[in-house]
DNA sequence: CGGATTTGACCAGCGC
DNA sequence: GCGCTGGTCAAATCCG
């Protein structure tokens, strides 16, 4: 399997990101303006082999000769619930977008990137390092101490949930990226607010809030433990606001307007070139795999409307959501 | 001094 | 019911 998927990578080395050159295509679902990461961590992007193909525009292009669909982006990034609905999985990361934006490039051209389908971090099963549970049991007994002891604690009555209420998810996906950085520039700005170890993994989880008020987006950033090379980045929620335009190499500056509309909720936002504009993607995991491409359906439409478990099998690494 | 980060505590959900 | 784990809070600390 890994080996089939082997070639979808290729290396393109980021440029001068401040200036829009950025060479990262637009069929992926990740922030765009994330390609300026690589203007200060020495990255590069290894996105799949599909995009090899001339008529994929690379971000830049997308951007210079108006990409037909610029909304594109922001969709992507924007995690619409609705869309991505049909995308459900058990976990979430399972199934990150791979994309390389490393700085290494040999790492990048030796195309050894050993994230398969089966191999990529379900880091929702992943699990704390052991030494974080020894000291579970002090921990309760304080906990039910404190308890009794301080019963008007202001954190409990922070928690409006009430009993049965399950917490709504927001939409969510992960790619993997190939860094020396855990914190990708994305064009928002980030709060970190937690930290976990990350069972069988001796790289920790680190937890991030969008800083805009009111904006509800958090992300995950963690290291894979199979190849510490890469980061999974896990975007949770919608921004309800413009990218801010005052980050470094004004990433938002870059963007046409239409670009920068925050994402209406509800409209789908599913990066649906990422996977309508993979011909080549397709055919390849078509031979070896499923009747379901071999149907009429649009890729989207299969996506959508099919067994999503076997587009995992397919589409190894490439993007997931979680069930709310 | 204000904003960001760190880190231990706390809580909820899930599986056994 | 209990233990484990992921996710979040918030006080302490750091840093520009």
């Amino acid at each position: 399997m890994s080996e089939d998927f082997r070639d979808l990578y290729y290396h393109q080395p980021y440029q001068d990101g401040r200036h829009g050159s950025i060479n990262m295509s637009a069929n992926f679902p990740f922030p765009h303006h994330m390609a300026s990461s690589s203007l200060t961590d020495n990255s590069s992007v290894l996105n799949s082999s599909h995009m090899l193909d001339p008529s994929y525009m690379s971000f830049t292009d997308c951007l210079l000769e108006g990409s037909s669909d610029q909304g594109t982006f922001a969709r992507a990034f924007g995690l619409s619930p609705s869309s991505s609905e049909a995308f459900s999985l058990v976990k979430d990361e399972q199934k990150p977008v791979v994309i390389e934006a490393a700085g290494d490039h040999q790492a990048c051209a030796s195309h050894e990137t050993p994230v398969t389908p089966n191999s990529s971090i379900s880091s929702s099963s992943t699990e704390a390092v052991g030494d974080e549970d020894s000291n579970k049991g002090k921990k309760d007994k304080q906990l039910k101490e404190t308890q009794e002891e301080d019963a008007h604690s202001p954190k409990k009555e922070n928690k409006p949930k009430k009993k049965g209420e399950k917490k709504e998810r927001q939409p969510r996906f992960a790619f993997m990226t190939k860094s020396e950085v855990d914190h990708l520039e994305d064009g928002y700005r980030w709060r970190k607010y937690g930290q976990k170890a990350v069972k069988n993994s001796p790289y920790p989880r680190s937890y991030y809030r969008c800083t805009t008020q009111k904006c509800p987006v958090k992300k995950r950033v963690e290291r894979s433990f199979q190849d510490p090379a890469i980061v999974i980045t896990t975007y949770e929620g919608t921004h309800n606001h413009h990218v801010p335009a005052t980050l470094r190499g004004n990433v938002a500056g870059m963007l046409p307007p239409s670009m920068l509309t925050p994402m209406p909720l509800g409209v789908p936002n599913f990066p649906q070139e990422l996977i309508v504009q993979m011909p080549q993607f397709y055919s390849q995991a078509s031979a070896n795999t499923s009747s379901m491409y071999q149907q009429n359906l649009t890729p989207l439409q299969q996506l959508q409307f099919h067994d999503y478990g076997l587009l995992q099998d397919i589409v190894p690494s490439m993007f997931f959501k979680q069930e709310p």
